[in-house]
DNA sequence: GCATCAATTTCCAATTGGTA
DNA sequence: TACCAATTGGAAATTGATGC
């Protein structure tokens, strides 16, 4: 929901800014319009608020497209739009050009994660279709889209109670509907989401299908979204599903669908278009053009400064660029705010708090990171969709004359992984009186998790709960340092803290990967064998191990940072 | 894609303050 | 005293950062 700026009962909110006394600043009145008007009714005109350099960035076109002339200057084919152009048509039409004028452009290539997310979609959707007794695949090539329609047809005359894929055409727009659903009055329309709620993009989703499929003179009496029920627990799969009636939304959405599509179609017709870069491109996908569009933001650009989310645009077009220009009276979060004073003075900040809070850090240590694997179809006993389950770790584990000792497990079949887990984690970190993790909620909350789907495991979990302590506010209530550039994430504090100690030289450098391999690992259809087993699971080790090592260096570097920030300035 | 936690914002009702 | 606007404070909802 977006904010109007102005609160219940009252219009004063919006002269905030000119009051006679003193106000505190608050964020939104960064983003009021320019232009505000005074309680003595003369119109004041906000600082900054000329046209901002996001706006000209905006139009920052780089040629891409006169590369492209060959492909445009082809005779118009009819069919020219789909489901998924539509809707990133909705999100910006810079995306909707480069996908149709340029679509073998290196940024549409799916990374391993955004790969997996679809692989997981396509595991969801086979899912989907075995709910549907009888239903009929339309199993024809992406890009037949005649054969397509007509299979389609034959199927529906032919008496199919479901047909999946179902494949038409109308205003030069194709849509293959993920079920079609033959009812006593008509057809319902099933969108099947791999994500766990209806989102509003959905609905557009939707909507131009039931266009599509309606204007192909097939009556659409009901539609819906099939989304993931979180409430569904293994092995009971019966409710693996929730279908949520979405046709009432999607009518009030209808009426704009010919126009937008007529829009779309004439703008693909043109040359790129400008668009201003803002919040649509990262809502409701991040776009994989970004690169095109954005300048390289500088280290003080407000783009950076950290919890600043999407705030960070209407302060760029409100004038607000750079961290260091924000009025002294906004307030940030103390991290943001620290971040401000270094970028102002140049160097890292180290607060003389930190000692006190390493003071909690009572040795012996231990270290722990896990690697999850998140099935949106359980696998497991207890497990609902999208439960993180851990299937390795790594532990460096301090002796008592201060040596450490590094233990790793990592599963290597499809049995449960976390009685094992937690058994050798248990005796890693037995000697330890506290026990390290970075973002230590996450490493927290999958171990008790596991405690409630084995009982037996409440002791050894509850005891390394005792002693967990989280690493990241060490970092982030106590140090700044401008090379963070707004992240304190491990992956961009580390680098600059520890030097030398990075992820690039590893073959695996992220958990979403770790994650993707590790289930193909266990689930791998097929799994990998031999050499490449051998090489993967070392590649993972390696990863995990690097995490943990990381910590305990950064720990050593904050005590020493601590040990200078407390003596005199 | 998802979950979690903490921070922030919004909402709503109660209270306070000013004016007629 | 009645009324309205402004302020306050707590609850609920949303957002942002982090992990996988």
């Amino acid at each position: 929901m977006k904010s109007t700026g102005v609160r219940r009962g009252g219009t004063s909110a919006e002269v905030g800014c000119a009051l006679s006394r003193p106000v505190p600043w608050r964020w939104k009145d960064a983003f009021r319009r320019p232009v505000g008007i005074r309680r003595d009714g003369r119109r004041v005109v906000r600082p900054g608020s000329a046209t901002g350099e996001c706006d000209r960035r905006a139009h920052g076109d780089r040629g891409a497209a006169d590369a492209y002339d060959g492909v445009r200057s082809h005779p118009e084919r009819r069919m020219r739009l789909s489901k998924s152009r539509f809707t990133a048509g909705l999100q910006c039409a810079r995306l909707l050009w480069w996908r149709v004028h340029e679509p073998d452009a290196p940024e549409l290539a799916p990374d391993e994660t955004r790969q997996a997310v679809f692989d997981q979609g396509h595991r969801v959707g086979a899912a989907a279709r075995a709910r549907f007794p009888g239903g009929v695949l339309i199993d024809l090539p992406h890009d037949a889209f005649e054969q397509r329609v007509t299979a389609t047809r034959a199927a529906m005359d032919g008496g199919a109670p479901a047909i999946f894929e179902a494949s038409f055409v109308a205003d030069d727009t194709f849509v293959a509907v993920d079920a079609l659903e033959r009812r006593p009055g008509g057809w319902r329309l099933v969108e099947v989401k791999s994500s766990t709620r209806v989102k509003t993009q959905h609905l557009q989703d939707v909507a131009v299908q039931v266009h599509v499929v309606r204007g192909s003179g097939v009556p659409v009496e009901s539609a819906e979204v099939m989304h993931v029920n979180r409430a569904c627990t293994y092995p009971d799969l019966s409710d693996l599903f929730a279908r949520v009636p979405v046709l009432p939304e999607v009518e009030r959405i209808l009426p704009g669908v010919p126009g937008r599509l007529r829009a779309q179609l004439a703008m693909l017709g043109g040359d790129l278009p400008t668009v201003a870069i803002g919040l649509h491109c990262e809502e409701p996908y991040p776009c994989p053009f970004q690169g095109r569009c954005w300048p390289e933001w500088p280290a003080d650009h407000v783009r950076r400064l950290y919890f600043v989310g999407k705030r960070s645009w209407e302060l760029a077009a409100n004038g607000y660029t750079s961290i260091d220009r924000l009025p002294d009276g906004m307030t940030l979060h103390p991290a943001a705010e620290r971040q401000r004073r270094a970028l102002r003075l140049g160097r890292r900040i180290v607060e003389p708090t930190l000692a006190v809070a390493l003071e909690r850090l009572v040795g012996p240590l231990a270290v722990i990171d896990f690697e999850t694997v998140s099935p949106a179809i359980p696998v497991w006993d207890g497990c609902h969709p999208y439960d993180p389950v851990p299937a390795q770790f790594s532990c460096h584990a301090q002796e008592a004359d201060g040596a450490w000792t590094h233990h790793h497990w990592l599963a290597n079949d499809t049995a449960d992984p976390r009685p094992e887990l937690i058994r050798r984690l248990a005796d890693a970190c037995r000697g330890a009186r506290t026990i390290l993790a970075y973002y230590a909620p996450f490493e927290a909350g999958v171990l008790a998790q596991a405690a409630l789907a084995f009982p037996k495991l409440h002791d050894p979990v509850q005891s390394i709960l005792d002693r967990i302590v989280d690493a990241h506010p060490l970092v982030r209530d106590h140090v700044y340092d401008p090379g963070f550039n707004g992240s304190f994430s491990l992956k961009a504090v580390l680098p600059v803290l520890v030097p030398g100690l990075g992820y690039d030289d590893l073959p695996i450098a992220e958990g979403q990967a770790a994650s993707r391999h590790i289930e193909r690992m266990l689930f791998g259809d097929p799994p990998p064998h031999g050499a490449e087993r051998r090489a993967l699971r070392d590649a993972l080790r390696r990863y995990c191990e690097r995490d943990t090592l990381g910590v305990v260096r950064l720990v050593e570097t904050l005590r020493t940072l601590a040990a200078g920030a407390a003596g005199p300035v």
